[in-house]
DNA sequence: GTCTATACATTGATAGAC
DNA sequence: GTCTATCAATGTATAGAC
């Protein structure tokens, strides 16, 4: 996502998104962008007609990214148990890949939930398998029952709440201690799914 | 917090604080503060010299009220589950009431963390004590031993994150049926308390 | 396509009458 | 204390030369 730095087009992508994640729609001036990428104002208006059009065409990619097909994962074969570790897993790496991105989406969603809204439509995005294959895996006793939705809840709010708290986390909990707070989010995905599993295997521990 | 509206000063931090809040600091407007409370902008620089001076008297009051003693509910003698259970009634129940405090206080924490460490600073907010409890917990065999930190922020994850993300909850998962996105919100004390102390009882369940 | 210069709109802040 | 009118700064967007 940071590469191809070839055509002016994709330079102003990349600074835009740089600008865009770090300080939001309302935040981001239309001359930082310009000067992160190398060029002028007048340029980014050539290339995109308004801020608005620019940050949406950032805001859409960022979606497709932070919404990964988890779906495939639930649809293999393997026991829920493996499911569930393997989305932890797989969510947690792109979240410490991309540390900004749950506190800019949540601002930009609060700001304008509509705008969210198409993106989530044109993206295609249906949660309704997932829970299917929830309720299987309680029917067939491998976890115990409870609501599905909950459940989903409960496992994205511990893997993605601490990256858009990282702030707190870093001052309150590590008195801004930047190594033992990396340490704390390198030891995330062993501690969330030791909790969730332990929460939702029936019996035999 | 919504009275006192006899004299123009509450009037003007009643107002402010539904503005800032839903706005944040960038987003609002002196005049549609000013609007709110029914004055003009100048009376708002009369009483207080700038935007600044004014967001930093609302974000102070509302990081004050967002911080709850939990401290004191852990200083009882009762037993660890009621602890917990206490803690997520107390910092639920708060949240019901005041909805927008997550993605406000993440928005503002995100833009400018060094005004966030103050007021903590101020306010003598100190997560130690609450660390001990939770580790004698653990040595009287009370709850299985874990990660106290990873513990704080699973629960807090949990109770904080669907409220910063409730477009999304309300839209992806409920199809934008109000009905059913206030019934789940309305479940999550239930749901949060039995899958936490699930999580961390030992054995015998 | 890319630049400089500038127009235009918004908004925080102030001056001064009452 | 409260108002109207206005300033000054900032930032988006455009015009026009190259």
């Amino acid at each position: 996502m940071n590469t191809k730095k070839d055509n002016t087009e994709d330079k102003i992508l990349d600074a835009a998104k740089n600008v865009f994640v770090k300080k939001g729609m309302e935040g981001a001036r239309m001359q930082e962008i310009a000067d992160e990428a190398g060029i002028n104002k007048a340029l980014l208006h050539y290339y995109f007609r308004s801020k608005d059009k620019l940050f949406d065409a950032i805001f859409s990619k960022i979606i497709g990214l932070a919404f990964p097909k988890i779906g495939e994962i639930f649809q293999s074969d393997q026991a829920f148990a493996w499911k569930v570790e393997q989305v932890i897993d797989t969510y947690l790496s792109l979240l410490m890949k991309h540390p900004y991105l749950p506190a800019f989406i949540l601002k930009e969603v609060n700001r304008d939930p509509s705008m969210f809204f198409k993106l989530v439509l044109k993206h295609g995005f249906s949660p309704a398998p997932i829970f299917e294959i929830i309720e299987e895996a309680m029917d067939r006793g491998e976890i115990i029952r409870m609501n599905p939705q909950h459940l989903v809840v409960h496992v994205l709010s511990m893997c993605i709440f601490p990256f858009a708290a990282k702030p707190i986390i870093h001052f309150v909990l590590f008195d801004e201690d930047k190594q033992a707070t990396q340490a704390f989010f390198d030891e995330r995905k062993q501690e969330v799914k030791q909790f969730v599993l332990r929460a939702i295997t029936p019996e035999l521990k």
